[in-house]
DNA sequence: TTGAAAGCGATACCAG
DNA sequence: CTGGTATCGCTTTCAA
């Protein structure tokens, strides 16, 4: 079928060692012989064969990544990024979707163990720490990216979340809100992280924080519109009803958007909106969007480094954390 | 390390090859020695290293996906679609984008070829048909997805183009454009289709083809809003001027929306528009964006299911060709 | 500097 | 029905 090792050694008169070890610059090869094996394997445009390869050293030059939802625009970026990153060093990407259900999540982590992936770069569902137990059982290495557990002390690489919900929060009060509303999930920690910065920044400003303006939804992501649209009908109800909001994504804002408009309130005057992710459609919606910007790309980008970082370690290196700064991008919805 | 075969074996008194068979449902195996194998198999949660099988028998259940874009909304729903249909039959996605960049294309395909996948999924940037030769002569079976290329013979699933130009364009006529542009592309199947179709429609009613109104443009997956900003502002400079526009994509006709409200006009009272690709966000665009849905999602899924067929086939069928039907959702862009 | 031999973990063919 | 043996294509170790 195609051209093999054995090939290439005996139109030379080498022994396959010898190509072999031409193909991987092993340094105790002759100039000479080594010129002629390189000369051989362009001609026949010889590729090696990675399962073979794979079989012998328990690499397989591939790694996992297993995400929420591809079609959600942020983690699309962050696959961009790592597809990127790791096709320069020669490493395959292998994606798939949990469809932000916790119990898929671990089966396709098992599909990728078994499958010998060299790493695993996930953005993680799950609420408890035991599903990594089994990554970390077969020695594999991973990433979360994003989102970070409870408990678990992994290398990470992510938003810092309570600073966006913070320069969120204090760009509300700076615009004069009195009475900001945040609209965010239940047990992510990029909702905690977010909520708290919210808290955090209400705190310093001397406002109270009161609990009926904090909505915690579950859908963030599939029906992340929807949610948003309903979870701001439900505050407007409220008396006196919120003048601000900071949403915890986009597609939640964009829903909330619609509800206050819907209601007949103006943006930003009657109810100012910040949203989180900075989608790239952000400034064409009916009213442009103030978001949190997050480098989602680059998140990926720093992701598969630290993945390949790990993977020629000597796998004894301390659990890394990283956080990249989020900023603010002002657009009408809260700045006029 | 992990488990083999061979301990299987040893445990149970049988060989290697017996608990080969006893995997893959081989039939001349007893009754009760298949149960005990099973259930040692279970205890001691044995998955075959699958480096191995690919070694000895050439598979690797391996799908490669080759997209222009991942951050388009599109080629994301696409992917999904693809994801979910393999994972059920047993296969993995591995992917890589082309950046809508022909000879990157070239390069990931002989990536992808060197890690011997069992088949391609391709969104081609290509203008002509050669890289695809190498494909062929290795015979892996391949799709190609939304873009067909001139004078290649090959399985295709995508959107039947001419009908979604067609659609717009009637529909446009039916609220009594009388000037009708098209903002598409320069040399993909999917823009010379849309554009037949719109053609098709003009002629079809009475209307006359005027070039001048139709606009050739290349950057439409990357900068997208900006091409189609632009396209439009010179549109608009002509007398006299559209009432109405096709675009091409989504993000087209949201730069295209840009520039008429810029310029003072209303849409779609002024200049009505018709986007194509149906995103999730059209709904919340400043204008709502009437669009042609494409279903790309299930897209995804034909493909994969078309790729399994191929896998599993005697590689001797010849090309398919399907196309799935586009309808057109109306927003208020067209229709007030 | 080079190569022979022994795996890596499965599958395939054929004999018993 | 069961299993010995060769094989897949490459790497690793060690001797020459």
């Amino acid at each position: 079928m195609s051209v093999r090792m054995k090939d290439i050694a005996r139109d030379l008169g080498v022994s396959a060692v010898t190509v072999s070890k031409v193909l991987r610059n092993h340094r105790d090869i002759g100039p000479e012989t080594r010129e002629r094996v390189l000369q051989r394997i362009k001609e026949l445009n010889y590729q090696p064969n990675p399962n073979a390869r794979a079989l012998a050293t328990g690499k397989t030059h591939l790694v996992g990544l297993i995400v929420p939802d591809l079609q959600h625009q942020f983690f699309a970026q962050v696959t961009k990024g790592v597809s990127r990153t790791l096709r320069k060093q020669g490493y395959g990407l292998i994606i798939s979707s949990s469809e932000e259900n916790a119990e898929f999540e671990r089966q396709e982590i098992d599909q990728m163990l078994a499958r010998h992936v060299d790493a695993l770069i996930i953005a993680s569902t799950q609420k408890t720490a035991q599903s990594f137990n089994r990554i970390t059982a077969r020695r594999v290495p991973y990433v979360l990216v994003d989102r970070k557990l409870a408990g678990l002390k992994a290398n990470f690489i992510g938003t810092d979340d309570v600073r966006a919900g913070m320069l969120a929060t204090e760009h509300l009060i700076a615009k004069g809100c009195r009475r900001i509303a945040h609209i965010g999930g239940d047990y992510l920690s990029t909702a905690s992280d977010r909520l708290a910065g919210y808290r955090a920044a209400l705190i310093q400003h001397g406002f109270e924080v009161s609990e009926k303006y904090i909505c915690h939804r579950t859908q963030l992501d599939d029906a992340a519109v929807a949610t948003g649209y309903r979870a701001m009908q439900a505050l407007l109800k409220l008396k006196p009803r919120p003048d601000g909001v900071f949403c915890f994504s986009d597609p939640i804002a964009t829903g909330a958007m619609q509800a206050v408009l819907e209601r007949g309130f103006r943006i930003p005057q009657d109810v100012a909106i910040v949203g989180c992710g900075n989608v790239l459609y952000a400034s064409a919606l009916r009213v442009p969007l103030s978001s949190v910007n997050q480098e989602s790309e680059t998140m990926g980008e720093c992701a598969a480094k630290m993945v390949l970082e790990l993977v020629n370690g000597d796998g004894k290196t301390e659990a890394r954390e990283m956080r990249l700064r989020p900023e603010l991008v002002l657009r009408a919805s809260s700045d006029l």
